[in-house]
Order: structure tokens, then C-alpha cells, then sequence
DNA sequence: CAAAGCCGTTTTTTT
DNA sequence: AACGGCTTTG
């Protein structure tokens, strides 16, 4: 093994000596490959000296601060250093809330900043999501607002359940609005902080105005059922903070300094709720880039960082325009590709890292043809030794795309991950599981009760289930309570009743089982008398199915064994949270697959923020980059999906494979593809109608 | 009450 | 093409 003491100053062109120079042969192939490695190591680790704007960045420590930070311009070090240099000027860490888009990304930032800076396992910074910060409020505090502590955040298919529901009672067709339709349209209006009473004043089209009407529906079925669904529990905050000043009071004065990361992102609510927090000290500190907003779809307003000097006077401005990230031909290609959005704040990358491969361009006859020969040429990468799988990413516009691709991956016996996919919480058997979990921990949850109640089957049929739903719609009452009124029981047949007492004795054993907390022995103990191996038994065709189920149910298990052994106090509340939050915990063996080396297979969106050597970026054609949901509406819809294409650009560290196919297969029809307009854009071959005028900041109102 | 079969929809992105 | 909800049948 050869040691190269890393340092200050030290240049490739050293290493390369050094390496030739040492007593072992290197070939080639090994050397080059060291030395890539090590370059990628300089950069990363070993760039340690701030230059003059993130020096003021860290430095400037109370007041307002806008920093306007680039791709790859060392915006979560800035944030990380911040962090650890107001705990080293004397504030108290556990007075510094912190404020990340992913909790991957919060997890990170926790551990920088341990690593920075030594710290008293009790008295840390809180670093979370907006997401985890609101449920830690709620949980204490919801009880002002009418709401159970117990609640259960309900999931996009849960939700999409109850709009279901919602829609028969007010006996609206499908042709009308559909369930589906309805969600989008209530997380849209919650996400611009749109409550059930304003709904009806905002609606402009009919379907809108039936929206209105379901909209209030929708929201009592959730307080019959005691849930709360995503965006509930940021607008709750917010409604909190409204109803109970002193709440708001307490919640605000528990920190004197407060960071965002990914400014750009944040929506309507969470603004509301930054201002309530930061009013009083005006120590906030948010961090972004406007050309890396993509998540209009959820209420996300550029609108929010742009304005921020107008929203508190006095703030700092700082730009960190400086990349570390990508060699410069690759930066040139994200610069022309950004230019041509007309608002936003005029900034260009420079690159501190020169020279660099060309980026390719590949077109293919189809889809299949692209995931074959995007494999092929990573696979001779890898072979070659000039790169290890784990430096390699292929990113996507949506979820359909990755199949062909893993076919192919597995082919070759190529190692790879699928990042940010939820499948594992598809499953059947997860899904049932968690439902039995949600159940014990609140009863009154009802979509989750109509999962599980007959799976297995114990005796009570959807006819049955679908009286108590009524009986307990009508009297507005949770279905868990009409199923304990010997009132309604005695409407229904003597086995009938007897099944339904059976299964309420089966939640009070979980009950008990889950007092204390859960772990691997309770979790085991209670499939056994839920019975559930009967269900995965029934649902199976064969032996080989019945063991792939069944599979799936103790990888449940493994979940909770680790949830248990990393918590101090691992009770069933906190697993249920943490699983609908994100499934950061149960990700761990996606983070070992990682580690072991293997190719990530990711969207654009959740690329965010994460660098690779190799990015392939794959299927830039019309239609899907810029989807074709946003060409309907041309303008800033388009502008966004060029943001994501800018985002997928700058993830590339050393090369950049662009490709597209030709013809490509959906629903068993073939169709033709064009190249994407952001291809042309890139390479200059489009007109810009920004560059020719010279262009100043964007007007900031 | 349970199982089997039919019909219609779905795919943009996610905490 | 695949899945879930609904209806029919046993």
C-alpha cells in the first residue's frame, strides 16, 4: 500500500510522479484510475480554505442573509461550517435549528457538523425537514386545534381512498371529478395555504367549485379518522400558530438562530412558518439557487428566495458563483442550457476546475437500444477500471424509465441501486403490516381498518364493513367506535358479531404487546396472532410466491429490529412517523448496496443535491424532458423543466453522457420521439433571446 | 361470506 | 400490461 500524504497544493501532475515513481509497477489501467480517484478526493476533501465570499458567508453571524449559492458551490459546507462557527463564537448548539429538504440530507449535515466541531450528545443543533419539525410540534401540541396527539399521517393511497369516498357521499361521477383529480387539486390548494372554508372563493371552473365542496368533506372525514395527511401537517402548524399565539410564542422562542437549505423549494406554508419562527431574533440564514427550483408542482415559489431582501431589510447578499464540482466543459454546457430562462437572478458558474472530456451526445434507434448500449458503454468503464459502479448514475425523468435499464444492468451483472423509489412500502405485504401497526397505535385510522380487518379473512365481509362505515359516516363517529356500540352490533348475525369482538380483542393484545415499545420479538409475537401468515398463504399461487410474501414480511421485521437498536426510546409512534416521513431508516440497506458498489438509477428530482464522476442522462427527448404535461402550458412550466435538465447537467463531476432514442414504446404503441429542445439549447445550436440584451438582476417584485 | 373474473384506468416529478 | 375496485358466482 502507498501512503500519499494529501495536502495543500498538492496537483494531479504530483501525484502522477509520485505514483511513477514508486516502487511498485503500476499498468496503466491502475494508475490512471489512482489518480482519478485521488483528484476526486483533492476536491472533495481537501478544499478545505473558503474562498472570500463563503468566507463571509460562515463569518457574517447574526442579521438576515441571503446566499445565492450555484451548483456545486459548496452550499452544504457553507451551511455545515456556519453551524459549527456559531457554536464556536459561544451559542448555545441546541439554540441553532437547522432546516434541510431531505432527512437524508439533515443526517448528513448532523454528521459534518459533529465532525467539525466536538458537542455534548445532549445539547446539539436541531437539524431536521420542515416535515419532521412540524410533526415533533404537532404531537405536542395539536390538542388546540381538535385533534387527537394519537393522529396517523395518512399516505398518497390512503388519501386517495378517502377522496374516493368523499366523492360518493356527494354523489359526484368520475366523468365529473375524479378521485384522482380531487387530490391533486386539495394538496394543490393546501400547498398554497388554500384552508376547506377559502376553497369555494378561490374556485374559478365548475369542477373547481365541486372540488370546493369535496375539499370540506374530505377534511372531516380526517378528524373523524384522526389523520392527518402530508401537507396537513405544515398547514396545521400554521393554523396553530394563528389560533394560539402563545404557542406560536413558545415554538419561536426556542431558538435564536435558524438555517435553510434549499430556499427555493420552500412553498407558501413553510414560508409563513419561517417568518414565525424568525421574526423575533432575525437570525436566519437561508441558503439556495434559483435555477435549481423544480418542485412547482408542489407549491414551491422561486418567488420566495427572490424576494427575500424586500421581506427583511437589511439582509446580506452573498453569491457563491464559484463550481468545484464539474470540469469546465461540462459547467459550459449548464451555463448556455440556463441562459435561456427568463427570470431569474443573472449568475454564471465558474469553473475552478478546468479542461475535462467532452460531453457526448448519443441517439439510439429505441428504448431498448439506448438501455443496451448506455449499459455496454458503462460496463467497459468499469472493466477498464476507470471507474467503480458506485461512481456511475443514470438519471431519469420519471419512473417508467429505469425497467430496461435494470434488465440490462442485470445482463451484464452489474451491481445497482434504484434510489428514492418507495416500492418496498407498495407491497402488499408492507402495506398490510403497517396498517396492522397503525391500527393498534389509532384505532379510528378507517382506511387503514378496511385493509386489514379481513385480511385474513376472520368472518367480517365487505358487506359488514361497509354498514359500519355508514353507520359510523352517519353519526359521525369513527368506525372503531360504532363496532363497540352493542346498539349497531345487534343488527348484525351472532358469528358476524363475534368476529368483530374478536377482532377488537386482537387490538387491545397489540395494544398491550406495544406499550413500551417495539421491536423484533413484539413485532413477531403479533403477526402470529393477527394470524397473517394464513393471508400470505391465501394470496400465494404457489410455494415460490408464498416464500417471495413472505420474505417481504420479515424484511418488515428486520426494519423494526434496526429501528429498535438505533433508537433510545423506540416506541410504535415514532416507527410510524419515521416510516411516513421518509424511509431514511428502512433506506440503510440501499446505503449498504451503496457502499458495496454499485450504479444508482435515479430521477432528476431526487438527483438533487448529490454529485457523481459518470452521469448518464437518458431520454432527452420532447415529451419526456420537457414532459409533456408542461408543454400544454409552455412558459414557466417549460422554464422549470429546464431547471431539471440544468440540475441533471450539474451533477456530473467528470463526464457527462447525454443520450435519446429515436422510437419509444409506451402502452404497447410505438412512437416517435424528437430530440429534446434542450439539447439544441446546450450546444448552441438555438437562438437565445436572453443573451442578447444584457441582463441584470431579475426585478425583485 | 369468500373466491373468481371482469372492467377500466393508469404515468411527471415527492416530503 | 398490470393493478385495484366492483360484480357475480359458488
Amino acid at each position: 500500500m502507498v501512503k500519499v500524504l494529501i495536502h495543500h497544493g498538492v496537483t494531479s501532475t504530483r501525484i502522477c510522479y509520485l505514483l511513477q515513481r514508486s516502487p511498485y509497477s503500476w499498468d496503466t489501467k491502475t494508475a490512471c484510475y489512482l489518480i482519478k480517484k485521488t483528484t476526486l478526493i483533492l476536491h472533495k476533501t481537501m478544499n478545505p480554505a473558503l474562498n472570500d465570499a463563503q468566507k463571509r458567508a460562515v463569518e457574517t453571524l447574526s442579521g438576515p442573509m441571503l446566499v445565492l449559492a450555484g451548483a456545486g458551490s459548496g452550499k452544504t459546507r457553507v451551511v455545515t461550517f456556519r453551524i459549527a462557527n456559531l457554536i464556536r463564537q459561544g451559542i448555545q448548539p441546541s439554540r441553532i435549528l437547522a432546516v434541510t429538504f431531505t432527512k437524508k440530507a439533515a443526517q448528513e449535515m448532523q454528521y459534518r457538523v459533529s465532525e467539525l466541531i466536538p458537542m455534548d450528545p445532549e445539547d446539539r443543533p436541531e437539524i431536521s425537514t420542515f416535515h419532521s419539525l412540524c410533526v415533533r410540534i404537532l404531537r405536542r401540541q395539536i390538542e388546540g386545534l381538535g385533534y387527537s396527539p394519537r393522529f396517523t399521517i395518512m399516505d398518497t393511497s390512503d388519501q386517495a381512498s378517502t377522496c374516493r369516498k368523499v366523492l360518493r357521499e356527494i354523489r359526484v361521477a368520475d366523468s365529473t371529478l375524479r378521485p384522482r383529480d380531487l387530490q391533486h387539486l386539495i394538496s394543490h390548494w393546501k400547498n398554497r395555504g388554500v384552508r376547506p372554508a377559502q376553497a369555494a372563493t378561490v374556485a374559478a371552473t365548475d369542477k373547481e367549485h365541486i372540488g370546493a365542496i369535496a375539499y370540506r368533506r374530505y377534511q372531516e372525514e380526517l378528524i373523524r379518522c384522526g389523520a392527518v395527511d402530508f401537507d396537513d401537517l405544515l398547514l396545521l402548524v400554521d393554523d396553530l400558530f394563528v389560533k394560539c399565539p402563545e404557542i406560536k410564542q413558545q415554538e419561536a422562542s426556542r431558538f435564536d438562530h435558524l438555517l435553510i437549505d434549499e430556499y427555493q423549494d420552500t412553498n407558501a406554508i413553510q414560508y409563513s412558518i419561517v417568518r414565525a419562527l424568525a421574526e423575533q431574533h432575525r437570525n436566519i440564514c437561508v441558503v439556495g439557487d434559483d435555477d435549481q427550483s423544480i418542485y412547482g408542482f408542489r407549491g414551491s415559489e422561486v418567488q420566495h428566495i427572490l424576494n427575500f431582501p424586500k421581506d427583511w431589510p437589511g439582509a446580506s447578499e452573498i453569491r457563491l458563483e464559484a463550481n468545484y464540482r464539474s470540469v469546465a466543459t461540462i459547467l459550459e454546457l449548464a451555463n448556455t442550457l440556463i441562459a435561456f430562462n427568463k427570470s431569474r437572478y443573472d449568475k454564471i458558474l465558474k469553473p475552478a476546475r478546468t479542461g475535462g472530456k467532452r460531453p457526448r451526445i448519443e441517439q439510439f434507434k429505441d428504448e431498448d437500444q439506448e438501455a443496451e448500449e448506455v449499459v455496454k458503454s458503462l460496463a467497459i468503464q468499469i472493466s477498464r477500471g476507470e471507474w467503480n459502479p458506485r461512481d456511475i448514475a443514470i438519471l431519469f425523468r420519471t419512473n417508467e424509465q429505469p425497467r430496461v435499464f435494470e434488465q440490462e444492468l442485470r445482463k451484464h451483472d452489474i451491481p445497482y441501486v434504484i434510489l428514492g423509489s418507495k416500492s418496498f412500502f407498495d407491497r402488499k405485504e408492507v402495506k398490510d403490516i403497517l396498517s396492522y401497526l397503525r391500527i393498534v397505535q389509532n384505532p379510528h385510522d378507517e382506511p387503514s381498518m378496511r385493509r386489514i380487518i379481513n385480511s385474513p379473512p376472520r368472518g367480517i365481509s365487505n358487506a359488514t364493513v361497509g354498514k359500519l362505515i355508514d353507520a359510523a359516516t352517519d353519526r359521525g363517529v369513527a368506525m372503531w367506535e360504532v363496532m363497540q356500540s352493542p346498539e349497531i352490533l345487534s343488527e348484525f348475525s351472532v358469528p358476524v358479531r363475534n368476529a368483530i369482538r374478536n377482532f377488537i380483542a386482537l387490538v387491545a393484545t397489540g395494544k398491550q404487546l406495544f406499550a413500551d415499545m417495539i421491536g423484533r420479538q413484539e413485532l413477531q409475537k403479533f403477526l402470529q396472532v393477527c394470524r397473517y401468515d394464513k393471508e400470505v398463504e391465501r394470496t400465494s399461487n404457489d410455494q415460490e410466491e408464498q416464500q417471495l410474501r413472505w420474505s417481504s414480511v420479515e424484511e418488515v421485521v428486520n426494519t423494526v429490529a434496526s429501528f429498535n437498536d438505533k433508537q433510545k426510546n423506540p416506541t410504535l409512534e415514532k416507527f410510524l412517523d419515521e416510516i411516513a416521513l421518509a424511509a431514511s431508516d428502512i433506506d440503510e440497506d440501499k446505503d449498504k448496496q451503496l457502499d458495496q458498489d454499485a450504479v444508482a438509477l435515479l430521477t432528476l428530482h431526487a438527483s438533487k443535491g448529490l454529485e457523481y464522476p459518470v452521469v448518464y442522462m437518458v431520454g432527452l427527448e420532447e415529451g419526456i424532458l420537457p414532459h409533456k404535461r408542461s408543454l400544454q402550458f409552455e412558459g414557466e412550466a417549460v422554464d422549470e423543466e429546464r431547471r431539471l435538465a440544468y440540475v441533471g447537467v450539474t451533477r456530473a463531476q467528470d463526464e457527462l453522457i447525454l443520450s435519446m432514442a429515436l422510437t419509444r414504446r409506451k402502452w404497447g404503441r410505438v412512437y416517435e420521439q424528437i430530440p429534446s429542445r434542450f439539447l439544441f439549447e446546450m450546444i448552441g445550436q438555438s437562438d437565445n433571446p436572453n443573451s442578447y440584451k444584457k441582463k441584470s438582476a431579475v426585478e425583485t417584485r
